[in-house]
DNA sequence: GTAATCACG
DNA sequence: ACGTACGTGATTACT
């Protein structure tokens, strides 16, 4: 016989965070409960036990059965959203026909221990599912782990923990006691990690051989008198860290057979919880006919209409006052389009019926590709009076960390069946067919999450500019840009000649890896960085090495040049349009932190640090009798930052409107502003731009050429004199701890998985990302609100003047020449109105006829 | 397809 | 003990 205990807590807590919050129409939340079963699922299809045990913990103890009160005293509560779908989790398992067992004052980890020591005792098998480690000192020959991770789950057999720990499992509860584990509040002796643990258990295989024979053992002094500083500690820790086998639990195998008792129980309560997929999977497989589903099947038939009559279509579709709506454009113009209504789906060539849905305002569009429909109603002239609701658009709100919003994925992350059909045309049709459900889905989501807002005010709006923006494109010098390339293809040829000479051989000097063999092994040269495959020869590493050899500088010329030709001229080249313009793609649902990106070509990294590259600005022109008017935010982070923390102290600073990384190095030195050095100034600046990134002293170190301890310092300092900043950098973590989410001012969120992630570097970045998201967030809202109010006021005042381009904190502006100084102070009232916080919103504009020139 | 590098905010 | 700042996109080499 095989028995699979699965330790209830970790699973339903992978469940939880690894999944997005669902929740049916009730508003309860269901992902825990629907990550749980379909993990479950794939456990026993894969270990096929003959009997199931569900552990979990009770709530009320906190103690373990040895005494002592320390123990998982730090340990957090359960997060109201996960607490209230732990009882329905547990009714719809029991209707499953599995058994849960408890057990007053154990863990489930205890509960586990105690039925695989059962199963050995009676000659059966016992696999155990969880996600803790914890839980690998019980192998033995007939109990394995399978370990649920992330990525592949992994079962753990005692060879394979021999190979990797090194030890046997019953060793991995020694290893433990001396490294200890924080948080399960387990001490370990102090200053001895996992490697230390387990070179000395590897050796000497238990703690109490170790204390025993302590002055005999080969162990360097300074690990002995850690081993000596903390024996009670170590002793304690073997206790608290050995997983008890004998809790006052059924042990008999047969008492956990599953048997289903009531099928079309389960449907209706796996229904009101529509989960639909877990019908399937759960019963459907088992069952004959389950008549809960007869019902929804019959309406899940695809019906597609070609040829309808657009009198009778559109009458229809203005009564319901939705026209759910996809569509395809072929080479600037509509190929044809896709309208649900009343659950069919009517497909259409006819562009005056298309344009006649979109303009008129009793007809509610809702669609995945506003930006789309934006971009035609712009080129065709068409006035767009009601875009409803975008689904893409919704979910990239509900969860930005996605990389793919297609209507396939989101109707099966939201439980939602596609219709059936066997023609493989209509295919494409089908989720159109189901838009009513994911919309309302979507809408409701937003609604509980307080999106509102920023969905119908500043995304959708947002489409709409971005559209325009595309459709407009920005001017570019071809000829201009040519021989610019032209001229940098020359110098890069006589580089190359100048490296093979240098270098006493020819290679192929974009290839890092035969760069880094000339560099180190032919010339030697120092190797102090390596990535993954090799030397490192990134500029930084190249930098330090300029003086040791006349190659490196000649190498990073080298990159330089063919940089600025391959990706800038080369590549602005293939893109510029039949209009001579070139039109970048605005990506809306691609960052995590809601600012836009962009593509083909990406305008938003084009050279700016360097003179040589600057040059390049010079190709980004007005038109003929227009100007560029460029205005960018000045320091609009540092100020969010002030804002959101409420730190007077920063709030003072920007209130005075003098130079904040100067005014800062005055804090964090101490001394007078009139005193501050210009190696002060970057040094603080560099400081600012840490704390907004999460700073650690190392790279601050790094970045500025300081000694880890000096950085520590100027962290140190800065904090003190911040001491807002300082506190809303730790409520922050700990607030997205709790919620498992952070969010920026208008109530943009991004959902932070990594903070439960075992692995301490992950955990490290979830922090970081917390501190940052919330800034950056914020300022990409700010900008997006400022866009679409630059684009009313053109509109409103009537003038020519065109939106072109957005780079995170600056936006440019083409208009003619006589609109340029209106537009000028348009742009700057509107951006720096945009919003109103505690500090003022700074914009500077300039003027000119490239953007080389309005740059400031 | 992934890794390394480098351009920007 | 372990690794080292947030967010992007394009190009090139190489498996």
């Amino acid at each position: 016989m095989r028995l699979l205990v699965v330790d209830g807590n970790s699973i339903v807590n992978r469940a939880f965070y690894g999944i997005r919050p669902l929740t049916n129409k009730e508003g309860q939340f269901t992902h825990a409960i629907y990550g749980f079963l379909t993990m479950l699922k794939k456990i026993t299809t894969q270990e096929n036990p003959d009997a199931v045990a569900i552990a979990f913990d009770l709530r009320t103890p906190t103690f373990r059965h040895k005494a002592y009160s320390g123990y998982k005293a730090t340990r957090k509560g359960m997060p109201e959203e996960l607490a209230s779908q732990m009882p329905p989790l547990k009714e719809l398992l029991s209707l499953l026909g599995y058994k849960i067992v408890t057990c007053e004052g154990y863990e489930a980890d205890d509960i586990l221990g105690t039925l695989a020591r059962a199963c050995e005792n009676n000659g059966d098998e016992c696999v155990l599912a969880t996600g803790d480690r914890d839980s690998l000192q019980l192998v033995s020959d007939s109990t394995t782990v399978h370990l649920c991770t992330n990525k592949d789950d992994i079962n753990y057999t005692p060879a394979l923990i021999m190979e990797i720990y090194g030890v046997t499992p019953k060793e991995l509860i020694q290893i433990k006691a001396i490294q200890g584990d924080s948080s399960d509040n387990i001490p370990g002796v102090a200053g001895i990690g996992p490697k230390g643990a387990g070179e000395l258990i590897q050796k000497y295989h238990t703690v109490e051989y170790i204390y025993d024979h302590i002055d005999e053992l080969d162990i360097k002094t300074g690990m002995r008198n850690k081993l000596i500083n903390s024996k009670d500690n170590a002793f304690l820790s073997l206790m608290l860290g050995e997983i008890c086998c004998t809790a006052p639990i059924d042990t008999d195998i047969e008492h956990y057979k599953v048997e289903m008792k009531n099928p079309d129980e389960c449907a209706r309560y796996m229904s009101r919880l529509e989960l639909f997929s877990l019908i399937d999977k759960y019963i459907t497989d088992d069952v004959e006919v389950v008549p809960a589903q007869e019902e929804n099947k019959e309406a899940l038939k695809l019906e597609v209409i070609e040829n309808a009559e657009n009198e009778k279509l559109l009458e229809q579709i203005k009564k319901s006052g939705k026209a759910y709506l996809n569509f395809e454009i072929k080479s600037e113009n509509l190929n044809n389009f896709a309208v649900m209504s009343d659950g069919k789906i009517y497909l259409s060539e006819d562009k005056a019926l298309f344009d006649e849905i979109l303009s008129d305002e009793n007809i509610g569009i809702i669609t995945r590709n506003s930006k789309g429909i934006f971009a035609y109603a712009d080129k065709n002239s068409i006035n767009i009076k009601s875009l409803n609701f975008d689904v893409e658009l919704a979910a990239y709100l509900l969860e930005p960390s996605s990389k793919n919003y297609s209507d396939e994925n989101l109707c099966q992350a939201n439980s939602i069946e596609l219709p059936i059909t066997d023609n493989d045309d209509y295919k494409k049709y089908a989720p159109l067919a189901v838009y009513d459900k994911l919309y309302e889905k979507l809408f409701y989501e937003i609604k509980s999450n307080g999106q509102e807002k920023l969905l119908f005010e500043i995304e959708i709006p947002l489409a709409n500019v971005l559209a325009k923006m595309e459709n407009i494109g920005f001017d570019v010098d071809r000829k201009g840009i040519e021989d610019y390339g032209s001229m940098l293809t020359e110098q890069i040829k006589s580089l190359e000649q100048q490296i093979y000479q240098s270098a006493g051989c020819e290679f192929n000097i974009k290839s890092p890896k035969q760069l880094g063999v000339v560099l180190f092994e032919n010339l030697k040269l120092p190797c102090k960085k390596k990535t993954k495959s090799g030397y490192s020869t990134d500029a930084e590493v190249l930098e330090g090495l300029r003086y040791e050899h006349p190659v490196v500088d000649l190498v990073l010329q080298y990159r330089t040049l063919a940089k600025l030709n391959s990706t800038y001229c080369e590549g602005l080249l293939k893109v510029i349009g039949k209009d001579g313009r070139i039109h970048s793609n605005f990506n809306q649902t691609e960052t995590r932190t809601g600012r836009i990106s962009s593509t083909e070509p990406n305008l938003q990294n084009i050279p700016v640090r360097t003179e040589l590259g600057r040059e390049m600005r010079k190709f980004f022109a007005a038109r003929e009798g227009c100007v560029l008017i460029d205005a960018d935010y000045s320091q609009i982070e540092l100020r969010v930052l002030a804002h959101i923390s409420g730190d007077k102290n920063m709030i003072d600073a920007f209130k005075q409107n003098v130079d904040i990384h100067a005014i800062t190095a005055s804090q964090v030195f101490n001394m007078p502003i009139e005193m501050v050095t210009s190696l002060m100034r970057s040094r603080a600046k560099a400081v600012n731009f840490g704390i907004v990134y999460g700073i650690g002293p190392y790279s601050l170190a790094k970045d500025i050429g300081v000694s880890n301890k000096e950085a520590k310092q100027y962290i140190e300092s800065y904090l003190a004199h911040y001491s807002g900043v300082d506190s809303y950098m730790k409520n922050i973590v700990e607030k997205a701890g709790k919620d498992g989410y952070v969010e920026t001012m208008f109530g943009r969120r991004r959902y932070l998985p990594e903070l439960s992630s075992s692995k301490h570097m992950m955990r490290a970045f979830g922090e970081r990302v917390a501190r940052n998201m919330p800034i950056q967030g914020t300022a990409a809202d700010i900008i997006k609100i400022a866009m679409v109010k630059v684009d009313n006021r053109i509109k409103s005042e009537g003038l020519q003047a065109k939106l072109i381009l957005q780079i995170h904190d600056e936006l440019i502006v083409e208009a003619p020449i006589e609109e340029s100084e209106t537009v000028k102070r348009l742009l700057q009232e509107e951006m720096e109105n945009a919003v109103k916080l505690d500090v003022p919103l700074i914009a500077d504009a300039e003027v000119g006829r490239t953007w080389y020139d309005a740059k400031g």
